[in-house]
DNA sequence: TTCTTCATGTAATTAGTTACATGATTGA
DNA sequence: TCAATCATGTAACTAATTACATGAAGAA
């Protein structure tokens, strides 16, 4: 029986809610889970087949014309380990942020180059706030696709809308020291690491920044 | 000339600032990079070679007892092609946070499984304190590993320091929502999300939610 | 002098992405 | 009725991880 990536996982907790078709399991990962775990298609309609042969899920195969559809569930061997799986402690965030990146590498003698990384930061912020928003327009009317989870739906939201957030302040704040450079005094360049010392959070928004 | 991967242009970034072996390479990629973009060690070892045969840099072997070493640099080319990579904007963040993932797919009826997972992120974030404080420790006093560049290296080191924050506050903040269930009007379920709605963010401090 | 950690690679395996192929459905 | 998009898979290709192998250097 081959092990199970996190993947397996997050399919098998998908069938603990329900009986879906890989499209519709492809749907929900992109729309639920993309930004805390993301795949690709073929991966997905590939899972389910495994957890069958491990006797996790069970297929049933329906016809829509002259085409096959298959529908998956959890069995009960299926809930157990997704259990005990839920109750080990889950890895850290590990992130992958090219932007963050270009920033860290760039060529101070010409900051400019820098800029597009920060405003496609800010942009892909923007993007996640208005998903976010309507995210939060759906369970606030107690209206959301999985309402009767709400409360670990909020747990995860309130984790990626305060990561947009950090983010969008982060690109911002960073756009501002960059444009500070030229006429800033040198000893200032080690302040960020001064604040941390203090205990401090490092970004200020640019209100507080201003006093 | 194959296509160079985000972490083709790390090692290209870091030949521009001096010469190394693949093994300094790989020490390198671990303490300043594997926060931003983890690799494995092999692919590090792997690289240097394909930049070589790209004509971006050049190796020199070294004799070290029987045994051979090789020291990398970066040509002109190199630095041409880094320029261009830099300049165009980067990817946005993408996470793999498995912690957060499994309180997504938490059964809400045995809340204490979330806990692990939770106590996890808490103690990631202490680690990453820790190793931060190490390195805001050496530049603030001016003696960092690349003092030169200590304007990037800050501007970098205020998103991963905030992050660890956001990591920490969330874990902590979880673990009172997941111990307010019992005794908590349903309605306030949605909170988080209007919360959000306002344009606030949704992670309050132990301290400001305890007002 | 032997044990441990540092250093330097390659090979075998596994995971993941991209491209291809094709039927079903819906709306202009 | 035909064009666009939804839906359902597989095959080929690429990337990444893990395991293996071995020499060098320094400490006990």
């Amino acid at each position: 029986m081959a092990k199970l990536s996190t993947r397996s996982y997050i399919v098998l907790g998908l069938l603990a809610l329900g009986d879906w078709t890989t499209y519709e399991l492809d749907q929900q990962m992109k729309r639920g889970f993309a930004d805390i775990w993301s795949t690709s298609r073929s991966m997905v309609y590939e899972e389910p087949k495994q957890l069958v042969t491990a006797g996790l899920a069970r297929a049933k195969v329906e016809q829509v014309g002259q085409r096959s559809r298959t529908r998956y569930g959890i069995t009960r061997a299926g809930r157990a380990t997704l259990r005990s799986w839920l109750a080990e402690p889950g890895a850290a965030p590990a992130m992958h942020f090219e932007g963050l990146l270009k920033v860290l590498l760039a060529d101070t003698a010409h900051s400019a180059s820098i800029e597009p990384s920060l405003a496609a930061a800010r942009e892909w912020a923007a993007q996640m706030r208005r998903t976010g928003t309507q995210v939060a327009t759906e369970y606030a009317a107690e209206d959301g696709p999985f309402q009767a989870r709400v409360d670990v739906v909020g747990i995860s939201f309130a984790f990626l809308w305060d990561f947009a957030d950090l983010v969008e302040r982060w690109a911002v704040w960073a756009r501002d020291q960059v444009d500070s450079w030229p006429h800033r005094d040198p000893r200032d360049a080690t302040a960020v690491f001064s604040r941390a010392l203090e205990g401090r959070a490092t970004i200020e928004s640019r209100a507080a920044a201003a006093e």
